[in-house]
DNA sequence: GTCTATAGACGGATAGAC
DNA sequence: GTCTATCCGTCTATAGAC
């Protein structure tokens, strides 16, 4: 792949991104992206044949990433310490990349039609088994005895609520307030820390 | 209006609740509304004029019901169990509703073009003014000294997360599972109980 | 009130010149 | 690799018969 087509590739990526993760797949239309790209429509189809082809391109290479802070999560840590840093790695990655938070809302509250295969799978597995963990620990006394797939559930709601309904947040604090993501942050150190009291 | 007016009128409605909460505004088609309703796209647009009509009747229409567990919070009641108590409406509204929870979620994700007012008048006046209630009985020493709009924001992403991730939190959980309801109610009762304690 | 037919704009995708 | 021009299907909305 030579310089220019890497460099096109992502532009029209990163165009993509910007759209689909507002309108959703069919909101979206080719023009948008191509126009967000600053280029012409028949040459974005030239790097990818079809509108469907950006979406899963873009889906699959952001997947990876967005599950990795899951994946780290250390049976042998601390058990709090873990928790508390897997949450703080997720309000970053709302914080950070909004985009892609809002890509994957829009595609779960569509049905997930493109993932569902990952999320009965792959996601699944990964969340089974980080279950086990934690159900281990609240059976060893060192955390209260939460249920585990609830707990995740409410660190995904809570964290990507930031990024997802970012409009509404803003809506409500005020334009002339701060950014509110510290006190995110110091609010769902609170919640998950009481919560968690043996 | 006729009987047939009234009947036609909430059947499409009833429709457009079905397709616009999935696809979005934009995402959604006429064409998908009149079947859902079963009748022909002229006989829909014979009742509302325009696809942007409908839209907006059904928001409207809405908007009033989403908004009242907030009013009925009670300055005057115990704080434990007014909070609660919204906690829970909240959480069978996302069960009962799950379609109107993902459509006021399609429109905010999308940057809330058509509610953007509502959202900076009156849902900020009614936050503001519940927010002063929470603060002054946090002063009281009747519950923990949390931000209130952390707060309500958590309330809402917990509780709207059970309707508008529906298909990610059955995926995890497993087909096989029962209702995931019954255990998000206990699970947020122990989270927001935890974490107002003085 | 409901239908068939269709206007007119927009959408995804392709042809072919450069 | 990039462009203009265009095909063809779909979309919103309307015309007009019944």
């Amino acid at each position: 792949m030579t310089r220019i087509q890497k460099k096109n590739t992502t532009t029209i990526l990163e165009a993509a991104l910007d759209v689909f993760s507002i309108y959703g797949f069919r909101g979206s239309t080719v023009d948008q992206i191509a126009q967000a790209a600053g280029m012409s429509k028949p040459n974005l189809l030239y790097y990818f044949p079809t509108k469907d082809a950006i979406y899963t391109a873009l889906l699959n290479g952001l997947l990876e990433n967005w599950l990795n802070p899951l994946y780290d999560m250390d049976a042998n840590g601390d058990p709090r310490t873990e928790i508390l840093s897997y949450v703080h790695r997720k309000l970053d990655m709302a914080q950070s990349f909004p985009r892609e938070s809002r890509l994957f809302a829009n595609e779960i509250i569509q049905g997930a039609p493109r993932i569902l295969d990952l999320l009965t799978g792959e996601l699944k597995t990964l969340v089974d088994d980080k279950a086990t963990i934690v159900r281990l620990w609240a059976e060893q006394g060192k955390i209260a005895r939460i249920d585990p797939y609830h707990l995740f559930f409410s660190i995904w709601a809570l964290t990507q609520h930031y990024a997802d309904f970012d409009t509404q947040v803003k809506a409500v604090i005020g334009d002339t307030a701060h950014d509110p993501f510290p006190q995110a942050r110091e609010h769902l150190d609170h919640m998950f820390t009481s919560m968690l009291k043996p």
